[in-house]
DNA sequence: CCAATCACG
DNA sequence: ACGTACGTGATTGGA
């Protein structure tokens, strides 16, 4: 049996010490983070030193003691804890679980009492025990086998109160610390001691007589204002001496051997690490996980292809050199089943005509992570692939859509299985990265596959508990392949005309460079906002309306109120405008095209929280649209044939129409059933006018409600967007869900279903999961609650349109047509199509899409088509 | 590498 | 009283 090695934390006093020691810092969410950070530091150092076999941490519970009945100001006069430091605990207490430590409080105890208690029971069993704490009263409970930690200055800094350091600092037992307590008192817990005795006298009185009884039964040695002084608070001393006993029969319900320590859960210490932002930790943590062994993978490197090793069942995994599948370089193929992984090189895999049939083949099985990724890969080699049946990327997704899903080894790390190194550890980041030799290589790309294979089972399991195979069987992993071959295809861009405008631009933007320039008196960077800043607030005078962290914000919305006070603003306007379009949209546009004249986007699959999609390199989900000037860009994608026409078919007001069929609402429905104009149909039941009196301002004001509410309302958003009061806001938004009772209804449902299960759904049964929907902090729950209102309507609409780009893909196909799908912007779908194909296209298009789900009300899809994007309109 | 800005739904 | 609209990506300047 192994000696025990027992600590005892003290958790409130360690936090209070912690958060007085270091600066406030926050995270991203601006929840202060300092004292669990200070904690954790500690934790980490007093871990790697000790070594414990058993760990607990105690805190007070509640606000009153035993201690109260015997003197009812202790503790009284002491500072309310400041909040910066009470919205910590939660974290603390859920940063604890993470390491696996047992708490523990007790109602009309302190944490103090506890310590005591536990560490008596250890000691009568002759188990080592180390208490740590940041209030040296707890020096009291030294022994032979006992030691006291107490923190000093910051909070890893550490004072080891052993017999012998007590006798040698103060020349008194660890039992008289209670008695020089008793005599001097101790202002932070408000114990009074003997007035005028302070800790030399006390000190000087117990050396020569012990404890306080020895003092008072030895009182005539002592003479004048002391000897007064001592008489008149006997009692005082007394009651004091004994607030300041430990407990060390405290009625504890936990027995040592319950808190055995065995390190912590690890991805949920690094979850808690990142919700708090503690970069540095993790990063550390990476390094202590790059050491971890891995178990031993005996794997084949095969030379040529045996078409007998393709089984019916097979994990495949495709290794990339980077994310940018559509050009980067492929490293090799592993294959996993129960028994066996084998890696076959690229250009074996290349050669393979067993390989090429097995992939093809829709019969045989293959579980892959991020297929959308391999297919556009083996695309790009003439190999097809059919019939994906597990995605693992897509499933983690699905199973919890907050996380990022960027490594595999991340991905798995999450289901507890870290046989698999990250691509940084192997191919190494910056200028440094580059590929392995073959060894270490074929090692990572084996252990690959055979973590899919091994993981599978686990992440179905949580689909199926979810009922979320539906959502992942018949939408996100056919999606993929609709995707991958969207992707592949790519859109034409028009190089020349992007070259012409450019030209055209950049001529433009010198002038007004220019004009900007002379109007300041002075050249600057006017992309630069600290320089802007400096030029329009500090020297031409204009007013402050609003700051940024670090500095004045020049934002267009704070720009556009200044409008009429000088010149310059407009020009700066104009400026930022074009600029925008040259670097971002034709310069940026003109570095993404692909060899084939195309740009072939990234739609991230397994992203956003709320179900969509992304695009990137390049984002051709944000291409302008809404000024003219940015319009133009879509002049430049075209149809990849000649003659072929762009087609664009969006769905009209989708969220608003999932709000009236999630929400039930009687007039919303009723509106969509009419086909009313949406916006005009709130103004009027907003401002209480008929339809046909709704003017211009109304309608944008009901618009602005819409969207508000789409978002999640709050009345300070509405009075930003609206530019008007709060109070004006909050009016329009309290006459809004008295016009409409059931959203109103459907809102607060859903922040009480967030409350109770921990999680908002969307039509397909997509969870988003949000943990601060209870939180303390009235940021963190605010936001939280315009989550739960937000994340079902914006993932309803994304599930539906997924839905019908799957039903388009399949009819595109089954009616033999030659059109195809380009891209899917949030709410509308693009493809390039024949001219012949067109009539078909203007009934066939919002057909489907208006049919992908059946809602209480009728979704509605608008058609358009053109020469080029720009001309569908 | 982050903050600010601005493009989209 | 608190301080915020929901979801993204690319570019720029400046530590």
């Amino acid at each position: 049996m192994v000696a025990k090695k027992i600590l005892l934390l003290d958790g409130n006093s360690l936090a209070y010490r912690a958060f007085f020691a270091l600066p406030l810092l926050t995270n991203e969410h601006g929840v202060h983070t300092n004292a669990v950070y200070g904690f954790t530091m500690m934790l980490q150092r007093i871990l790697e030193e000790e070594k414990p076999t058993h760990m607990v941490v105690a805190f007070d519970a509640g606000k009153t003691t035993f201690r109260h009945e015997t003197f009812s100001e202790y503790k009284g006069g002491r500072q309310k804890t400041p909040p910066e430091l009470s919205e910590q605990f939660p974290y603390l207490r859920k940063l604890i679980d993470a390491y696996r430590i047992k708490r523990y409080e007790l109602p009309n105890y302190e944490a103090d009492d506890i310590i005591g208690t536990l560490s008596l029971e250890a000691e009568q069993a002759g188990d080592e025990v180390i208490v740590i704490s940041g209030d040296k009263d707890l020096t009291q409970l030294a022994s032979p086998s006992t030691t006291v930690y107490i923190t000093r200055k910051g909070i890893t800094d550490i004072e080891k109160y052993t017999v012998g350091h007590i006798q040698e600092k103060y020349g008194l037992s660890p039992e008289q610390i209670i008695d020089l307590k008793g005599l001097m008192g101790d202002a932070s817990d408000n114990i009074p001691g003997v007035p005028g005795v302070g800790e030399k006298t006390a000190l000087k009185l117990l050396t020569a007589h012990g404890s306080v009884e020895g003092v008072y039964e030895a009182i005539d040695q002592q003479k004048g204002k002391l000897k007064e002084k001592l008489v008149e608070n006997e009692e005082l001393a007394l009651i004091s001496k004994k607030l300041a006993t430990i407990e060390r029969n405290a009625p504890i319900e936990i027995k040592i051997d319950e808190l055995t320590y065995s390190g912590p859960d690890q991805d949920e210490l690094i979850q808690v690490w990142n919700e708090l932002a503690f970069k540095s930790l993790l990063e550390k943590m990476d390094y202590t996980a790059e050491e971890t062994e891995k178990e031993e993978l005996v794997f084949e490197v095969l030379q040529e292809t045996d078409p007998a090793i393709f089984e019916d069942e097979m994990a495949i995994h495709l290794e990339m050199y980077d994310e940018q599948y559509h050009t980067c370089d492929l490293l090799g193929v592993s294959l996993a089943t129960a028994s066996k992984t084998y890696v076959i090189p690229m250009d074996v895999v290349k050669g393979s005509e067993a390989f090429k049939s097995w992939l093809m083949d829709e019969t045989k099985k293959k579980y892959m992570s991020d297929s959308k990724a391999a297919t556009a890969a083996f695309y790009r080699c003439g190999l097809e692939v059919a019939g994906v049946d597990f995605d693992l990327m897509l499933g983690a997704y699905i199973v919890n859509p907050s996380l990022t899903y960027t490594d595999l080894a991340n991905i798995v790390q999450e289901y507890g299985y870290t046989d698999v190194s990250q691509n940084e550890q192997i191919y190494g980041k910056g200028a440094k990265k580059s590929v392995p030799d073959d060894g270490i290589l074929h090692e990572h790309i084996a252990r690959k596959g055979r973590t899919i294979w091994a993981v599978r089972p686990t992440v179905l399991k949580k689909l199926e508990e979810n009922e979320q195979f539906e959502l992942y069987y018949n939408l996100e992993l056919p999606l993929a392949t609709v995707l991958g071959t969207m992707e592949s295809f790519g859109v034409q861009v028009d190089k020349e005309q992007l070259v012409a405008m450019g030209k055209e631009l950049g001529e433009k933007l010198a002038e007004i460079e220019k004009n900007i320039h002379s109007l300041a008196g002075e050249k600057f960077n006017i992309n630069s906002p600290k320089q802007l800043g400096v030029v329009l607030f500090e020297n031409l005078g204009l007013p402050v309306l609003k700051k940024t962290k670090t500095g004045y914000s020049t934002a267009a919305d704070v720009l556009e109120k200044l409008e009429g006070q000088h010149e310059i603003i407009s020009q700066i306007l104009m400026y930022r405008q074009l600029g925008k379009i040259l670097s971002t949209y034709i310069e940026g546009l003109l570095k993404e095209i692909h060899e084939d004249g195309k740009v072939h986007t990234r739609f991230q699959q397994a992203l956003t929280t709320t179900g969509r999609l992304s695009s990137i390199n390049p984002n051709l989900q944000n291409i302008p649209v809404r000024v003219e000037e940015g319009r133009k860009i879509r002049k430049a994608f075209v149809p990849s044939e000649p003659e072929w026409l762009m087609v664009a078919a969006d769905y009209s007001q989708i969220e608003l129409r999932v709000l009236a069929d999630m929400s039930k609402d009687e007039s919303l429905i009723d509106a969509f059933k009419h086909d009313l104009d949406i916006h005009t149909k709130t103004a009027s039941d907003v401002f209480h006018v008929p339809l046909e009196e709704v003017t211009s301002d109304m309608r944008r004001a009901a618009k602005a409600v819409n969207f508000g509410i789409v978002y999640g309302i709050s009345d300070y958003g509405l009075s930003q967007s609206l530019n008007i009061t709060r109070k004006a806001a909050a009016e329009f938004i309290d006459n809004y869900l008295k016009s409409f009772p059931g959203v109103k209804n459907y809102m607060d449902g859903s922040i009480q279903t967030a409350k109770q299960n921990g999680f908002v759904t969307t039509l397909m049964k997509r969870r988003r999961y949000l943990p601060d929907i209870n939180s303390s902090n009235f940021n963190l729950r605010s936001f939280a609650e315009r989550t739960a209102m937000n994340t079902p309507i914006q993932g309803s609409a994304a599930d539906i349109i997924k839905k019908a780009m799957i039903d388009m893909a399949d009819a595109l196909e089954q009616e033999n047509m030659q059109t195809r799908m380009l891209l899917q912007v949030h709410d509308e779908l693009i493809f390039e199509a024949p001219p012949e194909e067109l009539e078909k296209l203007k009934t066939l298009v919002p057909q489907i899409m208006e049919n992908a789900v059946q809602l209480n009300v009728p979704l509605k899809v608008d058609f358009a088509f053109g020469d080029t994007w720009y001309d569908t309109k």
